[in-house]
DNA sequence: CTGTTATCAACAACCATTGTCGAACAACAA
DNA sequence: TTGTTGTTCGACAATGGTTGTTGATAACAG
């Protein structure tokens, strides 16, 4: 996404207002490359800004979006993700924590093959790799995950309930 | 995922009882391409079975996931989706309806390239084709959709509150 | 047949996210 | 420096998807 700076022409360039709170996400967003969650936004916003409030910083995320300034990754790890990296790229994803990392990779030939596009008209590709980040794969042999995708909401097997 | 027939067997191993509702789950799912949500399945269901509860479906969708008999994908559409396919295939994800179909290919070099592992141990790649299928590039001339992933819950825009 | 387990119904709780409302306030153009 | 207008806050409710709970009933499996 483009830099604080050029964020505040973009907004009163819309007719909105460039707040406190609203440049204070601008900073916490550029160049971060850690594709937080709202939630996240809004803890480190609070280092800064006791007062700011969740619903401020949803709004502001949501602005952005709209604006294209920042993608929104919905990766299955239970909460949506903002990533102000608007070039074309891929992601690492944790089974185990849900951490999410950049794959600056092209894969050439990555295209729906003739005939299988099924009437879809089809835009970008985005490629997921799923597995265990450093910190996981030390602290859990146990806990393979599940085989696909999944947000770790799989029931913990509570039989005999009843 | 295996056959009705075999899956009572497996659950018969584990010391599980197989009834009426785990049958029909069973069917409804055995080479179903629909991706089904949970909520999807309930309603296939009570077809035939009007009295079983959601809570039932969704007890039996995740014994067999956690058997490995269905995989659990979450490609932001709102809800989680079975898939009984357990072959390598990827997707194609409607960004209008959240509608999913298989897409059988196979992308050689589809591998995270030396050195930008980052730590993590890969497992699969999974590959998302977002784009519109053949009802919804009909109906909506408007609404290209959010750029990247999203649930279509971006807010309404609706500015001048308060 | 009998003991164990699954199911039901009905409800509550959870989480991420958005809506709402009034009051206070601050950005910014005039 | 004002006034207008958009923004924020706080506090809470509501949504939708999913899971927990409970007691009673029903059904599988040995």
């Amino acid at each position: 996404m483009r830099s604080p700076e050029e964020l505040t022409t973009l907004f009163r360039d819309r007719g909105w207002k460039v707040t406190p709170q609203r440049q204070c996400i601008f900073r916490i967003l550029h160049d971060n490359p850690t594709h937080p969650t709202a939630d996240a936004v809004y803890a480190v916003a609070r280092a800064e800004m006791p007062t700011i409030s969740l619903r401020t910083v949803y709004q502001t995320l949501n602005d952005l979006a709209s604006m294209g300034e920042v993608n929104v990754l919905d990766l299955g790890t239970g909460s949506v993700r903002f990533d102000p990296d608007r070039g074309a790229h891929h992601h690492l994803v944790c089974t185990g924590c849900g951490a999410v990392r950049d794959l600056f990779a092209e894969f050439p030939g990555l295209r729906v093959p003739d005939g299988m596009e099924q009437g879809f008209t089809v835009g970008d590709a985005e490629v997921v790799f799923r597995g265990l980040c450093d910190e996981c794969s030390v602290a859990g042999s146990a806990r393979t995950g599940t085989t696909g995708a999944g947000r770790g909401k799989i029931e913990s097997d509570s039989r005999k309930r009843g």
